[in-house]
DNA sequence: GGCACTTTTGCAACTAGTTGCATAAGGTTC
DNA sequence: GAACCTTATGCAACTAGTTGCAAAAGTGCC
């Protein structure tokens, strides 16, 4: 039940069309929710339902842009949500599965892969610390912001733990490897 | 398309019947990918229909135990999953979400939430703690070995993550917390 | 005005995962 | 032997997420 909150988080943002939320979930939001845009389509036909959010009075013709806006009640159930209690969910990565399975058959291919994963996360940790330079200098400090950093801060650690994890994991595959990574075997 | 590779995996491990696997599922595998006996059942069927395991010729009723080992085709497909190219799945994590909407609508009812999430990662890094050094004393090495002892420090590394994250966290919701974090607001 | 292209919205069908419940066999207790 | 518990398998219905495609409107070009 994260996608509707998510979706009331950036309509709260800023009121957005179908499309524009599909955008900014590509580049925020969706580093930590991703969605498609089908998927934030009918959640916003749900909403606006439950009466949490309604279309701005515009066009509502079919290739039409559609702009919505959080209504109070959208915005109570987002509040009610922040504070609700919920099991932190188990990891899920087929990665980790795959390790698993090359000590029962064996690791042929797996350090390539590996690699690839290696490469993608460095990348992925450079564009949030690319992010946090810009938009979180430490002058800037008002209590919105503090949670937002946080919330980057979040991407960071997990970008780096799994750097470091795939090194170490490279090296048991029998492969270790330099910084660059990319002396094939 | 990981859940047929994991029950591979399981039952190349040891044959087993599918509550048996879900019992397992519970306390090793399914830290990592974790599945409900349904699932399991399903996935059985499945895959015994594919070709890729078979029950153990015995008792094919009801409420009886059938046991699955995996065929030839199996362990192959297996081998081939483990090299295969896959996305690493973006992070999906409701309480990076949450955070961020208390950005928007404040953060009430969040500390104590996060304190929750903190104690359980905690309990999770200590049980895994404990099977390190149950399983994996400094003299087995073998490659097999070496192989699930990544895999767990995989879990290590990811539950650190979270206590130092929930940690910072805490502070910026305005609540710092001492070690034993039970001081209510 | 016709053609191609982009933007935007959306339906339909599918796969994966979850929840609730039913059914059968076997053991325990009185 | 009836009532009850545990072990074990499984169906059905649901929710969430994904993929492929279609349709309406605007934009540019000749």
């Amino acid at each position: 039940m994260s996608l509707p909150h998510a979706i009331l988080t950036a309509l709260l943002e800023k009121p957005s069309s179908g499309l524009e939320l599909a955008r900014r979930f590509d580049k925020s939001i969706g580093y930590f929710w991703s969605a498609t845009h089908q998927q934030i389509y009918r959640e916003l036909g749900r909403l606006e339902k439950a009466g949490l959010i309604r279309a701005l009075p515009a066009a509502p013709a079919r290739g039409q842009k559609k702009e919505y806006e959080v209504l109070p009640d959208g915005r109570a159930a987002l509040s009610a949500w922040v504070a609700e209690a919920g099991a932190p969910r188990p990891v899920r990565d087929p990665l980790l599965l795959r390790m698993r399975a090359a000590a029962v058959v064996g690791t042929a291919g797996l350090a390539e892969e590996i690699r690839r994963h290696l490469d993608l996360h460095r990348r992925q940790l450079a564009e949030y610390r690319a992010i946090e330079e810009r938009d979180f200098p430490p002058e800037r400090d008002s209590a919105e912001d503090r949670l937002r950093h946080v919330v980057l801060r979040g991407g960071i650690g997990l970008e780096t733990f799994w750097t470091e994890w795939l090194t170490e994991a490279l090296t048991a595959v029998g492969e270790p490897v330099g910084e660059q990574g990319n002396g094939r075997a």
